[in-house]
RNA sequence: GGGACAUUAACUCAGUUGGGAGAGUGUUAGCUCGACAAGCUAAAAGUCGCAGGUUCAAGUCCUGUAUGUCCCACCA
């Protein structure tokens, strides 16, 4: 008899001493030199920003069984960790931090005071989650751990965009991009959300110059008309013909505007007349390039009004709508208000309406990069799992934009392009120039701007294996196997890994994204912060351990599909892990005379023995089949019900008359329940030729 | 406006190539039998959203439809 294990598993008295003796053999690292077959997968690095969530969770799991499954397979596997600076979501806490602890702004304590702080932030954080992610079970290697403003990164990121820059697809251009007063930074449109809300249609007068005439014009925005700088009608609209050529004043400034003809004007919609404001609306932005018009903008970066406004200087956008809907009113410009539900643009950060305005930043000409990653989808060589997110992947890239890749904040990787105090030349290089190369003025300073965090993202699967060196850990394990992730991310940061690996590496950073959904809470709704419905993962593992809760998220749970959280399901959970654990003590406890090797026993194989190999085998294959096609969940139910119905119920039930001798009828077995797992029995025997004699109607023990 | 997904037992969900309707939880009845009451043995429980179609055969494929959820879009 060995030695007694408890009646219950209590994951807390073994899953740290487990994980320190896995990390003290390294059975996680991987070796770049090895001849066995690589397989790799990189971690979605997660943000700095907090703490784990039951979605990464969810996410780093499947990875997780992955990676140990082909580790198991006999493949030299990397599973490559990290975390991400996560720029705009880390720089808004630290200055909540800063706000309550020090009473400061961002701008009293400096940009250097600042990245102090974020640095320091970044220290506790990235410890924090890096252990949290641990405790999870992850079989990372983590000697490789990288963060994305490590100095290997940094340098990936320089060499990405004096790349790009010198290839013309980086470009710095005046163009109308997504503002958000309250961060005070540019916004790609992938960060702003957009939700229907409540609204009005303003219908204003605009005077026809030396006429008595006027036009009327629908708006929902009745502030941006400060920076109006024409009036747009279809070319084709009969209600409008005698106007187009001629001069509207602007109701409240006096400005004129031409009233002019284009198709991009709905005559259906509002009063098909068009108040254009190339400053404060994309449409307008781009109907103004055409008509080569005026930008007059009127908003500063906390969108209040600024001296172009005139008499409306200094109010904010809303105290400004109210101050000029009035002054319509009184000066008999309003003609009627009209409820109108809008989509309005939120900041995905802190949802703040964004304000489209125009301003200088830089962006990536996505066209020619959009065309390859499109290619590799439709031929097959990155494959979705489920295929439907292809789907998603391709739509986004059809109709991409191109990306606003600065952003007017301080923690991030600043932009390497530096400027000529004297002549306004740029400089795109790796080192800050000693002086102006165009006319040599020493007087040269770097651009303020940081990147969008997701710059440096969409490098993640080469720049953590060492690029732009040439290393053999890119050889070896680039590109990546698999990429694991959740459908919310598709279009941030799949579609940008895809284009810049094609372009960097000539190759694609992956074969299979295998998606995943969301994790609800029990009555369907996103764990959020604010509902506080949110699932701990760490107290979860407290409560019901790993295992438990890992397995919870893969039972039930299928590819790209969101699902709920329930509580009551890691305690069945953890009832299987006891259930294992059980399995084993019984064996443990009649293993006296057991023997090591296959050769000693198999004269002795009785008919059960037969049956739970054949049957063991039989699962193997079929696991195996499922795990090939990502069918986590199913490959995870088939061995529950192998150990547990099979396994459990019938070969220890069993073997309990062969070892205490005793009555099975006794033991209230029943029988002809029994014949009919014998009879699927058989058929599994027999392919297998083992031929058996099945004493299904003996009461006598089996031997 | 475009698109995706969901709809299967009281609840939460599986169901891979068309042929058995399943699991966990809950419910009911009986079990302190040397692994496990976090357990065991049973039971009740579903016209697989609705309507058509293809097929010898449809939860599974096709068409339409209802309801819900989500994503995309520069609808003044």
């Amino acid at each position: 008899m060995s030695e007694q294990l408890a009646k219950t598993y209590d994951p807390k008295a073994f899953e740290e001493k487990i994980y320190q003796h896995w990390m003290e053999k390294d059975f996680f690292k991987a070796d770049a030199n090895s001849e066995k077959p690589p397989y790799s997968i990189v971690l979605p690095p997660p943000n700095i920003t907090g703490q784990l969530h039951i979605g990464h969770a969810l996410d780093h799991t499947l990875q997780d069984i992955l990676i140990r499954w082909k580790r198991m397979q006999g493949y030299e596997t990397l599973w490559q960790p990290g975390t991400d600076h996560a720029s705009i979501s880390t720089e808004v806490k630290v200055v909540e931090k800063l706000k309550k602890e020090e009473g400061l702004t961002k701008k009293d304590v400096g940009r250097e005071g600042f990245l102090e702080r974020a640095w320091s932030w970044r220290e506790e954080y990235g410890r924090k989650i890096v252990s949290q992610m641990k405790k999870l079970g992850n079989s990372c290697d983590w000697s490789r751990e990288r963060f994305t403003m490590d100095e290997g990164l940094n340098e990936a990121v320089t060499e990405v965009f004096i790349r790009l820059y010198e290839k013309g697809l980086i470009y710095k251009g005046n163009r109308i991009i997504n503002w958000c007063p309250s961060c005070r930074t540019s916004l790609s449109d992938a960060e702003v959300d957009h939700h229907d809300k409540k609204g009005n249609f303003w219908h204003v007068k605009y005077p026809i110059k030396d006429t008595d005439e006027f036009v009327v014009i629908a708006t929902t925005r009745p502030e941006t008309m400060l920076g109006d700088t024409a009036v747009a009608v279809h070319p084709e609209d009969k209600r409008y013909q005698h106007l187009i050529g001629k001069v509207a004043i602007l109701p409240l400034l006096g400005r004129e505007l031409p009233i002019i003809a284009d198709e991009y004007v709905d005559q259906d919609m509002g009063t098909g007349a068009l108040k254009i404001t190339p400053s404060h609306d994309p449409n307008d932005f781009e109907i103004g390039l055409r008509h080569n018009l005026e930008q007059i903008l009127v908003l500063d970066e906390e969108a209040k009004v600024n001296e172009r406004g005139e008499q409306y200087n200094g109010l904010d956008r809303y105290e400004a709508r109210k101050a000029i809907v009035k002054d319509l009113e009184t000066g008999s410009f309003l003609l009627e208000v009209k409820e109108h539900d809008h989509s309005v643009g939120q900041c995905s950060r802190c949802t703040t309406v964004v304000e489209p305005i125009t301003s200088e930043q830089w962006f990536v000409k996505m066209e020619s990069l959009a065309k390859p990653a499109m290619d590799v989808v439709n031929n097959g060589d990155i494959q979705f799992v489920p295929d439907r997110f292809s789907k998603t992947y391709l739509n986004w890239l059809e109709n991409i934009r191109d990306w606003c890749i600065s952003r007017q904040l301080w923690w991030g990787h600043q932009i390497p392009a530096y400027y000529c105090s004297e002549c306004d030349e740029i400089m795109v290089s790796k080192e800050a120039p000693t002086q102006c190369v165009k006319c040599g003025s020493a007087d040269v300073v770097q651009d303020e701007d940081v990147l969008d965090t997701w710059f440096s993202s969409a490098l993640w699967p080469f720049s953590t294996l060492g690029w732009p060196e040439d290393t053999k850990e890119l050889e070896k394990f680039y590109p990546t196997d698999v990429l694991v992730t959740g459908y919310d991310i598709i279009f941030f940061w799949v579609v940008r890994m895809a284009f810049s690996g094609l372009e960097f590496m000539d190759k694609i950073p992956f074969k299979h994204v295998l998606v995943h959904g969301l994790v609800r809470d029990a009555e369907g709704r996103k764990m959020s912060k604010s509902l506080g419905n949110g699932i701990d993962p760490l107290e979860a593992i407290e409560e019901f351990g790993a295992d438990a809760l890992r397995f919870t998220l893969i039972t039930g749970n299928t590819p790209g599909n969101d699902m709920r959280f329930h509580l009551e399901r890691l305690e069945s959970s953890r009832n299987f892990a006891n259930k294992l654990w059980n399995a084993t003590r019984f064996v443990l406890m009649n293993n006296e005379d057991a023997v090591e090797k296959y050769e000693d026993v198999k004269e002795h194989l009785n008919t059960m023995d037969y049956w739970i190999i054949s049957r063991f085998n039989q699962v193997v294959r079929d696991v195996t089949e499922n795990m090939d096609r990502f069918e986590l969940g199913i490959a995870l139910q088939k061995i529950y019900d192998f150990v547990w119905n099979e396994y459990c119920d019938w070969y220890i039930e069993f073997s309990k008359s062969r070892l205490y001798g005793e009555n099975l009828e006794e033991k209230k077995v029943d029988y002809e329940n029994f014949q009919l797992t014998f009879e699927e029995l058989d058929y599994d025997v027999q392919k297998k030729r083992i031929s058996l004699q099945i004493p299904i109607d003996s009461k006598d023990k089996f031997v």
